[in-house]
Parts: C-alpha cells; sequence; structure tokens
DNA sequence: CTAAACCTTGCCGTTGACGTGAAGGTCAAG
DNA sequence: CTTGACCTTCACGTCAACGGCAAGGTTTAG
C-alpha cells in the first residue's frame, strides 16, 4: 500500500508517516518510481507508534522499543532481553504521570464537588 | 520573600515564575524598587500550577481555574459554579489521558513479561 | 494525451513552556 | 564605596512532532 492509503488506515497523516521513517520508525520499501510501499502490518505498526507517543515516548525511546513489539499483537515473540531495562524506564515514566494525573484529577473533583454542594446546600 | 526563594522553596526557577506572571496565573506585589513580592501561600499556589501543567493543562486552563482554588488546600471555599463545565471538560481530559497510558503500559507490560519469561523458561 | 490525483524532497512555520544571555538597577557585607 | 549577589525588562533560542507549501515527477481515468 502506499502512503495516503496506510495514512488513512492508521488515522494519522502523510506527513506524520514521513516523519516517523525519519526518525527510524518505519523503513517502507521503494518502488522503482520512489514511492514508499507499506506492508499492511504497518498499520499495526503505526497504531504502536501512535499509542506511545500519546503515552509520551518520544520518537528516540520507541524506535529503542519497537523492534521488540511483533506484528502480531496477539503473539508475543521474544523480545529483546537487553531491552529489558529501557523498557521498564518507560514503563515507570508512565506510572509517574499517572499518578500526577491522578492527583491533579483529585484537585479538579474536589473543586467540581464543592461547586455542585453549592446548588444542593 | 524574593522571586529566588519562591523558585528554591516551589522547585522551580526564577524563568518560570515571571512566565506564570506573564501568563496571569500569579500577581506579586512589587517593592519599591521594583522587586517582585510573593506571600508565603504562594508556594502552593505554585505547586499547584506544577501539578495541573504536569497533567497536561495550558496556562490558560490553569489561569481560569487557579482563582477557585483556595489558599488553604483543606478548606474548599465556594467555587465557581460557572466553571463547572471547564473543570468537567479537564476532568475528562485527564482521564482520557489517564486510559491511554495505562494502555501503553499494558503494552509494555507485555514485552517485559515476554521478556522475563525468556530468563526462566 | 491530458488533467486530476497521487507521490517525491526540501525547507520554513507553529505551538508551549520555558532557557539563556544582555544591559542595567539594587542591596548587603566588608 | 565597591564588589558580588541579587533583581529588573527585553528579546531571541530551544525542542518535539508535526503542518504547510513549493517545485517537480508519476499514475490513472477518461
Amino acid at each position: 500500500m502506499r502512503i495516503s492509503e496506510l495514512a488513512r488506515q492508521a488515522g494519522t497523516t502523510p506527513r506524520a508517516l514521513r516523519y516517523y521513517e525519519e526518525q527510524g520508525l518505519l523503513r517502507p520499501a521503494r518502488l522503482a518510481s520512489g514511492y514508499r510501499h507499506y506492508e499492511p502490518q504497518a498499520v499495526g505498526t503505526v497504531r504502536h507508534i501512535q499509542l506511545l507517543l500519546s503515552a509520551g515516548l518520544n520518537t528516540a525511546a520507541i524506535a529503542e522499543i519497537l523492534p521488540c513489539i511483533p506484528d502480531d499483537v496477539t503473539v508475543l515473540a521474544p523480545t529483546c532481553p537487553e531491552l529489558l531495562d529501557a523498557l521498564a524506564v518507560e514503563r515507570n515514566r508512565i506510572t509517574t504521570s499517572m499518578d500526577r494525573l491522578a492527583a491533579a484529577r483529585a484537585v479538579l473533583d474536589r473543586l467540581i464537588q464543592a461547586g455542585s454542594v453549592r446548588d444542593q446546600p
């Protein structure tokens, strides 16, 4: 498939896909015309990228982790053991972020609570 | 207290505090010399700002919400009812972020699991 | 065969929360 | 009274993940 089709199926833009390639996250084949050619499994790969990006990982971290994520999401292939540390680091980062989000949400919850109670004294 | 002392106590930098003021989050008094003068409670305010920033709120949203957060965190003063919508919007944003983080962490967990199992077949 | 709809590389623009000097005023210690 | 550690206001720089546009090549429908 070509870049626009992949973008459509993965819910992103061609520009983003070229950026991912520039960052070493994707390595599409090239047609004789110079056009990028993607395998169907690239859809899943891009979805993984987006997921990890939305979790606050940067492209460098994803580039390190991505090779360990198998094409078939349901079958976890033997991953790279030497990356366990990196994985743990990112896992901890995510947990820390979640804790901060929970704390911030608690503050908002208390404000919402106080505001709502005011309407029903 | 002056700006560097506040920065120290709140765990940030003078530059950030000036930025917060520029964005309308802080309104310190001024000495005759032109120096900014902060009340001790500003420490808590800055901590709230940092918390909300780390939760993904931007300074505009915080500027809207911050006036509703009382100095004494344990005593929730009557808040501004007209901001309940804005509060709910941010709350939902946070919840969405937490969900994404959880999903990403689950992916990492499965990779870590697969990697660890490999060492104990 | 031509026009529309793709694709390519290249390169500058954007957004948010600051960092980093520069040029100068202020204050406490010796 | 001077030195050094503060402080002030500009104002430009940074970083990440793209957006957008230009100038050109390719493919496909009619």
